[in-house]
DNA sequence: CCTCATTTTTAGATCAGTCTAATAAATTTC
DNA sequence: GAAATTTATTAGACTGATCTAAAAATGAGG
């Protein structure tokens, strides 16, 4: 127990999950409530009220009783490690062994936990140093840095061109769905019209003549960019030509080099 | 749409390698005792006694008290399939990722529980449905069936030329040593002298002048096939036979082609 | 055939991770 | 602000895999 600070402190796959999930609820700006990690995890709360007392005295996470968790400087390098992990992998299977991107997530759910160091290097050297996975997540380096990403969510977009940037949804059938309509990362889309009343969304996707109408809770999973030139609606385009919305800030699309 | 046969029933990794080990030690022709299981899976007696009723029941072996254990064909399965993974996966950390042949071993080891079929089969592609791992011990197929091997174990080899077949012994530092003096699979050597009394073998391996002398215990793990054309002794007999120097390197190996 | 060393099994315990059911705290509603 | 509802914690139990220590079976030697 002494030796503290050591290098990645081996813990169970178990701690990984836990850690991870943690993490991906305070990117998502939220609290990490025992009710939500276990959701997130399909265990019961009784589980995760234990397992954060014992994170809690690893060291990896603050836990406050009725209130959550809030991971500490070392619970988030190792949950960042995984991240990383996990994304590299996904981007290794779909660009080395052929994976769809709608199946990836799930083989890099177990390999993640199971690949060594050396695996993670040689791969990452291999796929020369990608800095994003198959979904358009942004890879962390090696050093855990992140990129800030500064996206936009489709359910909040107004009508208005866009690229897609990625999609944060592990879920192989919708996956499929959004690839068979031209959904894909570092596609273009033409937001025509949101139904009001929670409605859906009326969406040109670049490689399609048809128009796809998307129910809002799929589109929070969709995450967007502007495009900087404004072309105008390709055919097709609805009633309303207030097809100039909030265009306002269209300026520099963050730090990552893709179109 | 691959509706896979034979259902393979989940078990876990912990059994995966029970199995694994019943069918090295069968493998070897050996009884595969309580004792024998526990010192090769480093754990206790105890411990295989009841994992060895818990295979029983569960069908995987056959097991009788004070005697041991013996793989049913249920069980036989399961464990040449993890075969298979643990070699195609130790041939594709070789040659797609770079790993030594003494680094494959123990990521192979953790990686065999965690890929899935499609992972199995698309590096088995890759590879170009390869029938050898790195130390030249052979890939059971698809189906599972397994190429029968006619190769001698080199502790018991007379005085004469041949070619290494395969080495069976996984510790990382005495296959670095073994590749330092150019002891690998496929290539081939000339077994010089047997000292008596359980003493040291003196070989000359072909990339190497210098004869080479190893241990009884470590040659027990290396197996080699004889050389079609006995060619003379090269260089350096020791006590007065004849020593034509300059090994004509000509002569196939017996199978496979590496190097 | 009996004794002794070895091998194996039994008995009882531990640890990690999980569960359900009961209780308690926090929050929302009236 | 008290009751109702939701959320979280505690209590107790289970499973799988392991351990140690003690008891029992096996088999070898005299």
């Amino acid at each position: 127990m002494a030796a503290e600070s050591q290098r990645t402190a081996t813990v169970s796959s178990t701690v990984e999950d836990y850690l991870k999930v943690v993490l991906k609820i305070e990117d998502m700006k939220q609290r990490a409530s025992t009710s939500r990690v276990a959701r997130h995890l399909e265990v019961a709360d009784a589980t995760v009220t234990d397992m954060l007392r014992k994170l809690k005295k690893a060291g990896l996470l603050e836990y406050k009783p009725y209130y959550g968790a809030t991971l500490t400087r070392k619970g988030r390098r190792m949950a960042v490690r995984i991240l990383r992990r996990h994304r590299l992998l996904e981007m290794f299977l779909h660009q080395v062994l052929g994976y769809g991107w709608e199946q990836v997530h799930q083989e890099a759910e177990r390999l993640e936990h199971a690949v060594s160091d050396l695996f993670i290097s040689r791969i990452d050297a291999l796929l020369d140093f990608p800095v994003q996975d198959p979904h358009g997540e942004t890879i962390p380096d090696a050093r855990g840095f992140r990129q800030v990403e500064d996206d936009l969510c489709l359910a909040e977009a107004e009508p208005g061109g866009y690229s897609v940037r990625k999609v944060t949804n592990s879920d192989p059938e919708f996956l499929a769905y959004l690839d068979k309509v031209g959904l894909r990362p570092a596609t273009r889309l033409w937001l025509q019209e949101k139904a009001p009343f929670q409605g859906p969304l009326k969406l040109l996707p670049e490689s399609s003549r048809e128009p796809v109408y998307l129910g809002l809770e799929a589109s929070r999973s969709i995450f967007v960019l502007p495009l900087k030139d404004r072309q105008p609606a390709p055919e097709s385009a609805p009633d309303g030509s207030e097809s100039r919305g909030a265009s306002g800030r269209a300026g520099r699309g963050a730090g990552n080099e893709e179109e």
